[in-house]
DNA sequence: CCCTGATTCGC
DNA sequence: GCGAATCAGG
């Protein structure tokens, strides 16, 4: 794959947007996540929104030659684990936040199909977060991983997860009177 | 262990 | 220019 305007254009929108490489490179498809942060810098729009302070990191020269990689280990790109299926854990949301019931997801949330999970595929570590219309056959998981005992991803936290204090007390409405 | 971005350097 | 290997950190 090569980057073409179409493929560099989403990139930079995908990285703009806050997500990491491995889930642009997802994206994309056909490109690791190496490759999306080595095109994101050479297109230099790097650090976004990180630390400002340390700037100057002597890095490390690598040894010499790398262990040649010969020619054929080179899948594609990290993919989620599929290990055996466990129970899942819907629990563990933290206490001063309300949880936020998952609902139909717009079209603007996309898993790449090759990481989307099935309810066979879900395991303690991946995310449970539910994408599509449950009786529709285009129905899946994010399946992104996830820590064990949190059932979502740390994306789907965000959205799933709402801090208390961003709960507007139902009482700014407007007279009512009678 | 999982992940993240940053960097180097052979190609 | 590209991206695997590697580093450094969470």
């Amino acid at each position: 794959m090569s980057w073409t305007n179409e493929r560099v254009e989403l990139l930079k929108k995908l990285w703009t947007d806050g997500l990491s490489a491995s889930q642009i490179a997802g994206e994309l498809g056909g490109v690791t996540r190496n490759a999306v942060i080595g095109k994101v810098h050479r297109l230099g729009l790097s650090g976004r929104a990180k630390t400002a302070a340390p700037a100057a990191k002597p890095r490390k020269a690598r040894p010499a030659a790398a262990p040649a990689a010969s020619s054929s280990s080179r899948p594609a790109s990290a993919q989620p684990q599929t290990q055996g299926a466990t129970a899942l854990k819907m629990d563990a949301e933290p206490a001063n936040v309300i949880a936020i019931k998952p609902q139909i997801e717009p079209v603007a949330e996309l898993v790449p199909i090759s990481e989307r999970a099935t309810i066979l595929t879900l395991t303690e570590r991946t995310c449970k977060w539910p994408i599509g219309d449950p009786s529709s056959p285009d129905f899946y998981f994010c399946g992104r991983n996830s820590d064990v005992g949190v059932p979502y991803c740390a994306h789907h936290c965000k959205v799933a997860y709402q801090p208390v204090s961003d709960r507007r007390r139902s009482n700014d409405r407007k007279a009512i009177s009678a």
